[in-house]
DNA sequence: CATTGTGAATACGTTCACAGCG
DNA sequence: CGCTGTGAACGTATTCACAATG
């Protein structure tokens, strides 16, 4: 769920696995709520409980990062708030662009969860001139045929496009000539990067369908319809005769 | 990445893996491409790449599915769109209802991509009587205290929460008392729910921090700090003394 | 004979269960 | 004594490589 393409050999990152990079935002996010209570220390029980995860897991992904626990007393919480912050690199500022300022791009620029955890928005950069000059979040909109100059006198590394699936490959490309090496995708397109850019996907619908997936599964479930359960070692029938209502094919994501 | 809480044994659907189910939508879009530009078959090799995996696992993948393929041809690219749609439940209509009508809110009653593959927006949801009655997307906006209602009028399965943090727990019981069994959360909490409830999360902010830690991760490869690559079977240090800059904890996700 | 479908091999991730320790 | 830290066991996912086959 991580990189559109070029995959680098995935857990390599000095030893820390993906899948517990991939909980730790989770683990600072509860004990960031537990410092602002105040709460000195936390076992791991408690903070699973709080993360949604289990316990002997939390641990283990800790033990990735080094022995920060006391043992018979859990772990200080202002402690590992700041080890975390520091394996993340949020120590430091990450100035980001967002391409595309629809109706997606807005909501992100007001989301107050970026602010918060060491990243600014340094720009957001639209092609429609009748965007720029105006302010989405406080912030002015530019103009496209400035984001090579913008990207390079911020130093930004890391670029979100919400932009329509159209231009995404394109303005992929431009981002990465202009230096980005991050990037957070919106647009319902498979990115295409050289080596070394890293690129994560959030897909609306594609979390809608894995849903209704499951959902189907329970529906079939009390009733156990027609096709229910094939049996499992059988030959599947791969006859086109049950093709059902009619070949309907929808048009493609429009943005 | 899934469920928040409550985990059903993961992969019991069946025999289809998660990772499988979750590769599907992808499937579907790059095939629902290929069947707007007419193309009638398509190797496995051609259509991973299409859709950024490699072959071996689309092959594997379909092989859960059954034998839809032709040794020495490939796959019939109408008959792949209609076996997966109807194995991922999108043959029939899932009504949805989106809560919390702020920007993420209005951006996805706003998105395209929903409509066009099974999912309906049955309603438009919100607690601030001033939006109650205005449009968004051309759905009128109705008040949150007609939740129950809705829900049962429209047989809604499926519910999108983009509220605050603040109140996501709560509207997530209202919408799971009221018949709710799918829940795709926004809001950066980790929700509650019973046995039986699948919840699937988006946190727009932990994406962002994946991305922060491998591009630091890039950044401290060719100048290779101080304390960079740890000797792999030695026991890792636990000293307090490398704490750096200062014990700076920035404020929690503000919604 | 190009391409699928799949066992076998490997890599990765989670959970168990308990020794080690403050 | 309670809780961490972690080897060992288990389960899941990916990749390899090739026999089966339209």
């Amino acid at each position: 769920m991580a990189t559109g393409r070029t995959h680098r050999p995935a857990t390599r990152s000095r030893g820390i696995p993906e899948a517990t990079v991939a909980r730790l935002p989770l683990y600072l996010r509860a004990l960031t709520a537990l410092s602002e209570r105040s709460v000195p220390t936390v076992s791991s029980e408690e903070l699973a409980a709080a993360a949604g995860v289990n316990s002997a897991k939390l641990r283990k992904d800790f033990s990735y990062l080094g022995s920060y626990g006391t043992r018979g007393v859990g772990y200080d919480v202002e402690y590992l708030v700041y080890q975390i912050s520091r394996e993340l690199g949020l120590t430091q500022d990450w100035p980001v662009v967002i391409v595309g300022i629809g109706n997606l791009g807005a909501a992100l620029a007001n989301y107050g969860g970026f602010a918060s955890r060491g990243f600014r928005v340094a720009a957001l950069i639209d092609a429609d001139p009748e965007m720029t000059g105006r302010q989405v979040a406080g912030i002015p909109v530019r103009h496209s045929d400035d984001l090579e100059r913008i990207i390079s006198d911020n130093g930004v590394s890391i670029g979100v496009i919400t932009t329509p699936p159209g231009v995404a490959q394109q303005v992929c490309e431009r981002l990465v000539a202009a230096g980005v090496t991050s990037i957070l995708n919106f647009a319902p397109t498979v990115l295409s990067v050289p080596d070394g850019v890293d690129v994560r996907k959030v897909d609306l619908s594609i979390e809608l369908q894995i849903l209704a997936f499951h959902e189907q599964r329970k529906a079939g479930e009390e009733a156990a319809a027609h096709d229910g359960a094939v049996p499992a070692p059988a030959v599947r029938r791969a006859d086109a005769t049950d093709q059902g209502p009619d070949g309907d094919v929808p048009a493609v994501m429009p943005a």
